[in-house]
RNA sequence: GGAGAGAUGGCCGAGUGGUCGAAGGCGGUCGCCUGCUAAGCGAUUAAGCGGGUACAAGCCUGCUUCGAGGGUUCAAAUCCCUCUCUCUCCGCCA
């Protein structure tokens, strides 16, 4: 959410960043409810005044001396007219607050302009994409020869667009998530969170999944409850309407969890495989900053990401989003894309961002600057670190053996107990 | 699921209709004192939205806020209703 003053006095900037990300807004209904707004405030506050004066020498006086009573009679008047003011002000607050919540974050200065992701712009790469002997098999023809991964099953017992997974790639997700959060907490100095996977609309309204994208969530029937799209929501929203102390930023929290998607519009895209599912899992990276580090912050953030998936050895490269790509609530995001050689390209596998502090204005967390000062309204990042189940799918890509067989990155054969390869026998042998 | 109790400032905790934005304590800050430390003394210390003044820090001023929403009343932290959450006991349960 932005500031409504910084509205107030920047509307030319606002209209300018709804542009550049392609959002639409009532910001002129927004400005004019405003001016409204303030004059029904300056008329029902010195009506409320002379009511508390009033109520205070009726006080004093007692309230049956004849004085009073005349000045009852008087405040009864005063109270239905306060009253109907209080309720066209609510409404205009409400109207407000939509509108509100409906205006993007503004692009930060470095954004490229651009429509889609042709304009994003590529900021350095690691790794040189993977070459084969072979025709290397896309992931799902590769999880099925070794039977490990099976999406008919998972569309019987539930329906498309989700995975059942077997014996070693079972185990090969569950060991990217402990690699990945032993890796955040021990070397990036990141909290571990195990958060619920339902959260509330407040929450969901914080982060900015709600109101504009209700439909991309899934909604528990007769609740008030939401699949977790992603561990940022319970995460971010663990300090809302909360007043930090200075000292205790920056706060850095890793957090797995499962993650829902409707994926509402997506239909017909990335149908196969395990690119685009309902239910993944994915280690999400989350950050409370002081707002002058929140740049250094992301870059800092985006190496953590990165970090992954450079001692999994897979070859990736930094995307800047251009305006038309950033999304509603970033100013600025990098999306790190993994090599899929199948595919032969690069596909994203994280998503780090800057919400400077539009998250933390719907969410109401702040930091106190210093003693007797002022509360600010802190910065949040966050940054998938990484996605699990595309990783899963990079690894079997990249790690394929001509023999149907895949190498398992040297830096998770702990977790196989030293075993470095998947066969076709579904388990793990060395 | 049933019964009961509760929700007040950064924290604890008083407050059952007007003198309450709210006692007291803790914590914080400033000052005094004590040749270190500790203790002591004094002052100060909630937020949001407006208005005025000032280059600004600030100062003055109005309104709102005692879990949320509604109601009664000239007037609500205080009375009534609904909801949410917490705690205790009972039931059920991985």
């Amino acid at each position: 959410m932005l500031d409504l003053k910084f509205v107030r006095e920047n509307p030319e900037i606002v209209r300018q960043a709804m542009a550049l990300k392609g959002e639409a807004g009532d910001l002129d209904g927004l400005l004019a409810r405003d001016a409204k707004r303030r004059d029904l405030l300056k008329e029902v506050e010195a009506l409320k005044q002379t009511r508390n004066r009033v109520s205070r020498e009726i006080g004093k006086a007692g309230a049956d001396s004849d004085a009073s009573r005349l000045q009852k009679d008087e405040m009864r008047e005063v109270s239905t007219r306060i009253k109907d003011l209080d309720d066209q002000l609510r409404l205009i607050d409400a109207a407000m607050e939509m509108i509100l919540l409906s205006l993007p974050n503004i692009p930060d200065a470095v954004v490229p302009h651009g429509k889609d992701e042709s304009a994003n712009v590529e900021v350095r790469s690691w790794g040189e994409p993977s070459k084969f002997t072979f025709t290397p098999l896309a992931h799902w023809d590769i999880g099925a020869n070794l039977d490990i991964i099976d999406f008919p099953r998972a569309g019987k017992i539930t329906g498309s667009r989700f995975a059942v997974y077997y014996g070693a790639g079972a185990r090969l997700e569950r060991a990217l998530i402990s690699f990945m959060l032993d890796l955040h907490t021990t070397e990036h100095g990141y909290r571990e969170v195990f958060p619920p996977f339902l959260v509330n609309a407040a929450s969901m309204t914080g982060t900015g999944q709600l109101p504009k994208f209700a439909d991309d969530a899934f909604r528990v029937e007769g609740t008030d409850l939401y699949l977790v799209p992603t561990a940022e929501v319970p995460v971010t929203n663990l300090h809302r309407d909360e007043i930090l102390e200075a000292e205790q930023l920056p706060i850095y929290y890793a957090a797995y969890s499962a993650c829902f998607r409707a994926e509402a519009g997506a239909h017909g895209r990335d149908t196969r495989g395990l690119i685009r599912q309902h239910q993944f899992n994915k280690v999400e990276l989350v950050k409370f900053v002081l707002p002058e580090t929140s740049d250094e912050e992301l870059e800092k953030l985006t190496g953590d990401a990165e970090k992954v998936l450079q001692l999994l050895e897979l070859p990736y490269r930094v995307m800047l989003m251009c305006s038309g790509d950033l999304g509603f609530a970033p100013a600025k995001k990098y999306d790190i894309e993994v090599w899929l050689p199948a595919a032969d390209t690069y596909r994203e596998i994280s998503s780090c961002s800057n919400f400077t502090d539009f998250q933390a204005r719907r969410a109401g967390i702040r930091y106190r600057p210093g003693v007797g000062k002022k509360a600010l309204f802190v910065h949040t990042l966050n940054g998938s670190g990484v996605a699990v189940g595309r990783t899963v799918a990079a690894i079997l890509e990249n790690y394929q053996q001509e023999d149907g067989s895949v190498m398992i990155p040297k830096v998770l054969r702990s977790y196989f107990h030293g075993h470095d390869r998947i066969t076709v026998s579904g388990s793990e042998s060395g």
